[in-house]
DNA sequence: TGGTTTGCCGACCATTCTGGTCGGTCACCG
DNA sequence: CGGTGACCGACCAGAATGGTCGGCAAACCA
């Protein structure tokens, strides 16, 4: 206690770190590019985390717990529309109020390896297949591409200081990638495949 | 001509670097790094572009042909749900082909500002949305959360040569994204969203 | 009041990375 | 055989990198 405003300064500069962490990886992210995006000097930023690695590390540690919190409110919902809406809500919510931080979480799905940089493991993904080896390919498409929407648009809402305008936006356009908009407990018979292209 | 061997290396190189500086930026993305992606050394690499600038006019100027390609097809055809089907299938079916030049074409609209290092004009919302300071929000929201998904999938797509087995899925997700989703003519209005409870 | 701690900075340093050059090798072609 | 073009390893000068150090001003505490 008595250190909130420390732990508040912190918290703002592990979510910056981490949006460049994310775009960027670790090696191409500098030092100063994090101090300049936390308007520090390079020493400064080095008086609140002695090391790169620590920072690193520091960021890691705190997306783990976001995951962990989102995870743990998401609790053992069945699969269905119901917990689709539900995740898309509540990791909205989340990364509106820490959007570098949700965008490092999502990086290694989302850059798949564009460059294999992957800074933690894939886990996310369980939060909408079960196994994303059987699970069928348009929801693989699918999740993927609620990510990115969802990445990109709560970086962007949180930029531009629209994060409660464009909540429900936001979220109307994840829920409508992922395709799960339609009736509860709808049927959910994938289309036979025609072209059964599988490794 | 008697060169489409050398032209067709050119253009995989350009791909390759588009995606890195998509990602990266210009700054961040270092001739090696491109090297390296596209399976040359340093040196052999500057054979093909003397310069890493000469490099760069080379992929914005390729970015280019590929977005007024996209334009031409898409002649006048009038806004509408019929106009974003069209849209959407045929950024699809170029992104596939190059989705490092698309995605470095998306690049400023997409992490509009994350870093202040806009390659290209932010021409493309342009497609969707005639005059983006009048346009409704959520359109603005759709849109950026399509492009998003598209440069994403696309990327992946092509990365795990699933670039046939999952153009639909790419097609349908973004397509559900824009919120222009049902079939031809369909009188699926976009159903009113129930209250969103919180969480 | 004065002493101490805290947050931050400019200047600096050794090491690495950068864009780019140069000379050379190898395969192919006439 | 003598080009010619694609490609590479080694190299270079300058820039960027992670990190240190001494100092300074403000807050805190006595």
């Amino acid at each position: 206690m008595a250190r909130p405003f420390r732990q508040q300064v912190d918290e703002g500069i592990l979510d910056r770190a981490a949006a460049l962490f994310a775009r960027r990886g670790f090696a191409k992210t500098s030092v100063q590019d994090v101090a300049d995006a936390v308007g520090l000097s390079k020493a400064g930023l080095l008086h609140h985390f002695p090391t790169k690695d620590v920072l690193y590390a520091a960021v890691v540690a705190q997306a783990d717990t976001l995951a962990a919190r989102v995870l743990d409110q998401l609790g053992d919902l069945p699969a269905g529309p119901e917990r689709d809406r539900r995740a898309v809500e509540t990791m909205v919510d989340v990364a509106l109020g820490h959007p570098g931080l949700v965008a490092l979480l999502l990086a290694p799905a989302i850059q798949s390896g564009v460059d294999p940089a992957a800074p933690i493991a894939d886990g996310p993904l369980r939060v909408f297949v079960e196994d994303p080896e059987t699970a069928p390919p348009e929801r693989l498409v699918r999740v993927l591409g609620a990510y990115a929407a969802l990445a990109v648009l709560t970086l962007a809402a949180h930029q531009q200081d629209r994060t409660t305008a464009w909540r429900r936006h936001i979220v109307a356009t994840c829920l409508d990638a992922l395709g799960s908009a339609e009736p509860t407990t709808a049927t959910v018979a994938p289309r036979p495949h025609p072209e059964p292209n599988e490794a």
